[in-house]
DNA sequence: ACTTTTTTGTGGTATAATTAACAATGTATA
DNA sequence: TATACATTGTTAATTATACCACAAAAAAGT
């Protein structure tokens, strides 16, 4: 039973010290600081200490952090200790590009299922080794597999529907990359990834910069 | 000259402001309402009109918004009235991928280049009409072409070195999907998409939920 | 042993974002 | 025309997030 209430952005940045932290392992160092940390992140090194604060006490004052150390920590508090399998639910360009992305084995996700709607691409393999399958099929492959996580991938008009479908068959969280508010049940996690809001932010600040010049 | 600081998240959720009206108006629907908006996003009404507040006053007391209208003007604002030349930086399968998403020809979005380090790429096309180029060639034709915006999707480790380029290039915005935080000057826009970090946000949710039960 | 330097963890403060509340305004209808 | 209802734009209140400042602790130097 942890703290209750984890601010969202919290949560994102202890992923990105993470990843910072397995980048320092590679270069071979073996202690760093909130302030390493924060400089190389561009934030603010109190914002480290408040959000690593959450989970308890992993540094030693006057010296740092031990990189190893509080690595594993964050590993554990992110939940990465096991590995999760995931399933392509749509098995487009974009499902196809996320499948075969090597950070994903790399981060301890293994994609061992992967579904579509189109006939002609039925039997066909995603990565080596994973077919795709019909989504009637869905349910009894993410039980068989212990899926628990969803990359959706679908075209907007059909991710509600699949969403719902993805529930019921029992999956846990779903990585949301079509352009659609899902509505799911409050045990069931969602995360958006939007890059075309993505663009449009950069639209607009790029316009108004020229604006205000 | 516009009022000089505009929340980030008001800025995204504009653009999704601006995706409801698009499929309101797809609909045949001509007149809404902050709460029908709202309701379809799963927000708050007063966050929508709020938001809007920020560039003037474009419903009517007790009436609501008339959808073209306000489209039109979410279209000016988030700097869409006109098109955007793209390049493709760094085309393996996330490049591709993209470059061949729908949606963003759609929104006004234009590949108009792609670029790679990899001799067997350069001559393909990456859509039909685009082939793709050397980086060393990547000065000459984003200036050729007026491109402003930059997808990123090269290695992390090349991240830096070629939004480096990018700028010396005269590139205005940066989408970057690599997983690295660039520094850029601060005329330049970049917006981040990180699917990995998303995904560990949902292994944290997922974990904790467990762990609380 | 004492002083200086470094860096953490944290309580309090400042800033930012969201939500609520309501007067102002427009529509519908009896 | 008067009354009820709907919905905006905006100010005020609330909540969330980020930042600062400093005591506590550890190490290094004198």
């Amino acid at each position: 039973m942890r703290p209750l209430k984890i601010p969202k952005p919290t949560v994102k940045r202890l992923a990105i010290y993470y990843r910072c932290l397995t980048k320092l392992k590679e270069t071979g160092i073996d202690r760093t600081s909130s302030k390493e940390m924060a400089d190389a992140l561009g934030i603010k090194a109190s914002q480290v200490r408040k959000d690593l604060s959450y989970f308890g006490e992993f540094g030693k004052r006057g010296v740092g952090y031990d990189v190893d150390k509080l690595s594993y920590k964050l590993k554990e508090i992110l939940g990465l200790k096991k590995n999760w399998n995931v399933a392509i639910i749509g098995s487009g360009n974009l499902g196809y590009a996320i499948a075969n992305y090597s950070g994903l084995e790399k981060n301890g996700f293994k994609v061992v299922a992967a579904f579509d709607i189109d006939e002609k691409k039925i039997g066909r393999m995603i990565i080596p080794g994973v077919t795709i399958n019909k989504f009637s099929e869905m349910s009894s492959i993410i039980n068989e597999n212990s899926i628990e996580i969803a990359i959706l991938t679908v075209p907007a008009h059909e991710s509600q529907n699949v969403a719902d479908a993805l529930v019921k068959s029992g999956i846990k969280g779903i990585l949301n990359f079509t352009p659609s508010s899902l509505s799911v049940p409050e045990n069931i996690s969602v995360e958006d990834v939007d890059f075309v809001i993505s663009l449009k932010s950069l639209t607009f600040e790029i316009a108004s910069f020229n604006d205000n010049e």
